[in-house]
DNA sequence: ATACCCACGTACGGTGGC
DNA sequence: GCCACCGTACGTGGGTAT
């Protein structure tokens, strides 16, 4: 719709106002002359009389602000579009025929007037001739017997406002059509509001209007449906408060029963809440320990990993080339000293093992010939897994003490181990492979159970090697080494270069946690190398005899203990020279001693 | 002054017991 | 069918906070 058509229908309704005006002028006249005969007849007080004064002069005030009369005949079809103007809307309000209140509605005004009112006069039999004085008195009964509604439309926009008020309410259809106040409820509610108003208020209507009247004209209406707007809030929420409460009868439940429901489900549910908080909790804590224990792990597993990085860098530093044939003058200086390291050594360890039982003596002096077989190249782990896997399957013969395994003499050229011992990682496996029929085991007893070391020594160039590692291995390996079982350092002979790298292998703190990957120290070539290691584990590294001091190597050689050294070889290709003699269970590097990496 | 809330009284409809 | 009870809706007045 145009504004044009909205500003001619204006101009249509603002003349057809005037018009009406003028004839409602004339109606009035007339009425206050009908009025004052009344009253000049009774001399008392009328309440309806003075209430039709009242009501008459409110109806005329609506109409004097410029409002159209309410002649729906008379009112174009663009009347209709501006319905802000709500008295239009009033009139053709309760029974939608402007006349039939005239006829209906008179009568219970009528007949408490037809004896004392002065209505009883008034020519109603004149009146319908004028349509307009018709509709006025149609009015002004209406407005007699309906004051509500009068207020309802005169408080049109308040009512706008207080639906507005609740906007966070759900209203349902029904309630919004019975709250707002457009015309299409304004005709339904005016029922309604007949019953209330004729169920409470009829008896005492005009002493309630007298009463009302101090507060303003319309208060009370007003009032009224605030509150009804406010109850029809309450009710929505009641309503949302019941779909919100789970297992909750739809039917035969009042207020009341929805409070309680309410109330035992905001129990329940702080129940749960309680419950769920008191799970979580838990979970946490859970969820910690269990993250400390990982972390344990974790660190377990960082630790065993510097072991592996050790093998690794040693493999690394090994010169893959190096060979048996390699003339370095120190290889050749070594096997020189060997054979003098050889020659003492011998008596330090008859004499560091004074407990050695004699059945093994000859043995411990056997120096484990080491054969160079480079096609052999078993990685570091599976070395020592399969040493691992064998000290696992293989029995002890002498439980109390670690395992030392004496390894005779072999040939140089005696192949090399099982091929398994290159391949496979998997202990089982090896173990099935590597298991020796009869096995050589010393064990020697250890003050120190847990602590191994793995120290691949088979020649006393080794201890050499193992020197060199130590100090070029850094304060890592050192401090790996100290509590190891050996509790020494190796130290070279003065004038001896590092020949080969040996590394002791501090698996003490994996012993520790793993205790049962090594039960039993590792095999050991040669107990005099054992010796000479210890001792010169001592005395190469006061800071680690510091912590050594407390198991003095000779008391651990000589307990046998274990100085479980290990053959292992890093290097791929010492590695792979590694020999496992099937029979002692003693590795056996197949290639020169001057080569040898002790890991 | 206004808006809002609350309590009271009343009426009506539904339900169960008699 | 009558009656009592319950629940709901309504009107109304009063009190209170802004």
């Amino acid at each position: 719709m145009s504004i044009e058509t909205l500003l001619e229908a204006a101009k249509f309704l603002e003349l057809q106002a005037q018009q009406q005006q003028k004839a409602r002028e004339d109606d009035l006249k007339e009425k206050h002359r009908l009025e004052q005969l009344a009253e000049q007849r009774h001399a008392d007080v009328n309440y309806n009389s003075t209430i039709h004064i009242n009501n008459v002069s409110k109806a005329e005030e609506l109409r004097t602000e410029g409002r159209p009369a309410p002649i729906p005949p008379s009112l174009p079809p663009p009347s209709m579009a501006i319905t802000v103007i709500p008295f239009p809307v009033v009139n053709p309000n309760p029974t939608g025929s402007p006349t039939l209140p005239v006829a209906t509605l008179s009568p219970p005004a009528a007949p408490p007037p037809a004896a004392t009112l002065p209505r009883s006069p008034q020519p109603k039999p004149d009146q319908p001739t004028s349509v307009l004085t018709a509709s006025h008195k149609q009015l002004i009964q209406n407005h007699h017997l309906h004051p509500q509604l009068i207020a309802q439309t005169n408080n049109t926009k308040l009512q706008q406002q207080l639906v507005q008020r609740y906007p966070g309410s759900i209203v349902s259809p029904p309630q919004q059509h019975a709250l707002l106040p457009q015309a299409g409820p304004v005709l339904q509610q005016a029922p309604l509001q007949n019953g209330p108003v004729s169920r409470g208020s009829p008896p005492d209507d005009g002493r309630q209007l007298d009463k009302k009247r101090p507060g303003g004209a319309g208060t009370r209406e007003v009032h009224n449906k605030l509150e009804k707007n406010r109850r029809a809030h309450l009710k929505e929420c009641f309503e949302t408060l019941k779909k919100n409460i789970p297992n909750i009868d739809e039917k035969k439940t009042s207020n009341l029963s929805v409070l309680r429901s309410a109330l035992r489900y905001i129990q329940t549910l702080k129940r749960k809440e309680k419950e769920y908080e008191h799970d979580m909790e838990r979970l946490a804590r859970e969820k910690i320990a269990t993250q400390q224990r990982l972390a344990e792990l974790k660190n377990e597993l960082s630790q065993w990993m510097d072991v592996i990085e050790i093998d690794r860098v040693l493999r690394q530093t090994v010169q893959p080339e190096e060979d048996q044939a390699s003339t370095s003058t120190a290889s050749e200086g070594e096997d020189i000293m060997d054979d003098d390291l050889e020659d003492e050594i011998a008596p330090r360890a008859q004499t560091a093992l004074p407990t050695v039982p004699q059945t093994m003596k000859p043995e411990l002096h056997k120096i484990a010939t080491l054969t160079q077989t480079p096609t052999l190249a078993p990685t570091t782990t599976s070395f020592i897994t399969q040493h691992i896997s064998i000290q696992h399957k293989v029995p002890l013969h002498q439980p109390q003490l670690q395992s030392l395994t004496v390894i005779p003499p072999q040939p140089a050229s005696k192949p090399a181990a099982p091929p398994t011992l290159t391949t496979s990682n998997t202990p089982i496996s090896l173990t099935q492979t590597l298991i020796p029929t009869q096995t050589q085991i010393v064990t020697a007893s250890s003050l120190h159970p847990t602590v191994i070391a793995h120290a691949s020594v088979s020649h006393p160039s080794v201890i050499q090697a193992v020197n060199h590692v130590i100090h070029g291995g850094g304060p890592k390996h050192i401090a790996h080494l100290a509590p190891s079982t050996t509790t020494g350092t190796v130290q070279l002979a003065p004038g001896h270069q590092p020949i080969g790298h040996i590394t002791v292998h501090p698996v003490a703190h994996l012993s520790q946690h793993l205790p049962t990957l090594y039960p039993q120290p590792m095999a050991v070539t040669q107990s005099a190398m054992v010796g000479h290691i210890t001792h010169t584990l001592n005395h190469a590294h006061p800071h680690m005899n510091g912590t050594a001091t407390s198991q003095p190597a000779a008391t651990i050689v000589g307990k046998q203990t274990a100085v479980s050294t290990q053959m292992v070889t890093h290097h791929p290709q010492l590695v792979g020279q590694t020999v496992l003699n099937p029979v002692t269970m003693v590795t056996m590097p197949s290639f020169p001693i001057g080569t040898l990496k002790l890991a």
